[in-house]
RNA sequence: UAAGUGAAUUAGAUGAUCGCGGGAGCAAUCCUGAGGAAAGUCCGAGCUCCACAGGGCAGGAUGCUGGGUAACACCCAGUGGGGGCGACCCUAAGGAAAGUGCCACAGAGACAUACCGCCUGUUCAUACAGGUAAGGGUGAAAAGGUGAGGUAAGAGCUCACCAGCAAUUAGGUGACUAAUUGGCUAGGCAAACCCCAUCCGGAGCAAGGCCAAAUAGGGGAGAAGGAAUUGCCCGUUCCGUUUUACUCCCGGGUUGGCUGCUUGAGGCAUUAGGCAACUAAUGUCCUAGAUAGAUGAUCAUCCUCGACAGAACUCGGCUUAUUGAUUCACUUAGCAU
């Protein structure tokens, strides 16, 4: 992931909560929201109750890795924003990835 | 061999593919990239800004001695006390005739007191008066303890030993220790207030600096005094008393980039000093700097693959969490020689 395919700003992370459409698997909750005048950017949110800062550290990296990997496979010309469910540290890699394919294909 | 005591080390490795932060380079590419606790934020400093002629009070911290250190509540070496057969471990350990306070329950009595008992006197007797801390009972703690003498009964009243106190002498830098002599003595708690000694400005890298952008030069109230001296007072300094100083409230705006940002009371080795903590000299090494926040995924081999856990300005400590090993020194018990 490239830096400059990262969400960043808090302003941004705001407008995907309160106007994007919501998806949920079983370890991770996917938001989307269309922009007309940006490429995809991709922000991963992981909340304290996941774990301890080694735990979410390790959640955060998998998921980045799954992104990485099937980048082609997010819809173009969006903000996606991926929060991890306080089960995900319990996930091994395996199963974080087919969570992913499982959301994207919904 | 078993049980134990005290230290120290390590924190998976190697290779392959894809990928991330930082640095160098035109580029290809190369170099480098989390911990012993990075944690808790409990102490102490550096650094930055604010304030600062000075004095006093309040408040806080520390509390056996000597040393180490930039500094400390830390470390080292000792002293006293407590625990363990021992190696060794623990220890907030100044002052109780400056004052105040507290000592539950029980008990007659918790700091000045005779409940039972014992003895003497008066009395036929009950009872009363006096003496008495040896015995009983209560309690965490009750007039130093044990033995002997002594006495109406007793009591350091007398003596011996032990404990405690004071003085002298000797040793030690000192805490203190030892010996001798003396008078034989009326609790504990200061991690209760307090007293004594020593030390102490405030806020923190979201500190602070630079650049850019944006907004505003506002409205209302108080007002003859106000502000600074970051708890208070004295003192000092500054501003104002002509609406304009100053204070409070309302309203509006900004939280982007660069810097601070990693070479430091730094690590390692040798030598010298010191019991040690540590210090000095010389040589040598450079070892993260992110900012939605960099170390992952998959596979192979080795020996079973591990716990606690992720840098955020930087150091010195403390405390807490913790797996599997390894090494060294020592103690006790048993067996063999």
């Amino acid at each position: 992931m490239k830096k400059e395919q990262r969400l960043k700003r808090r302003e941004d992370f705001r407008r995907v909560y309160q106007h994007g459409t919501v998806k949920f698997g079983r370890y991770i909750v996917m938001h989307l929201l269309p922009v007309s005048d940006s490429t995809t950017k991709v922000g991963i949110s992981v909340s304290k109750k996941v774990g301890n800062a080694v735990v979410r550290n390790q959640v955060k990296r998998r998921l980045r890795e799954i992104i990485r990997l099937n980048w082609e496979q997010l819809p173009e010309q969006h903000y996606v924003v991926f929060g991890a469910k306080v089960k995900s540290r319990y996930a091994s890699y395996q199963q974080l990835q087919t969570d992913f394919y499982q959301l994207l294909k919904v």
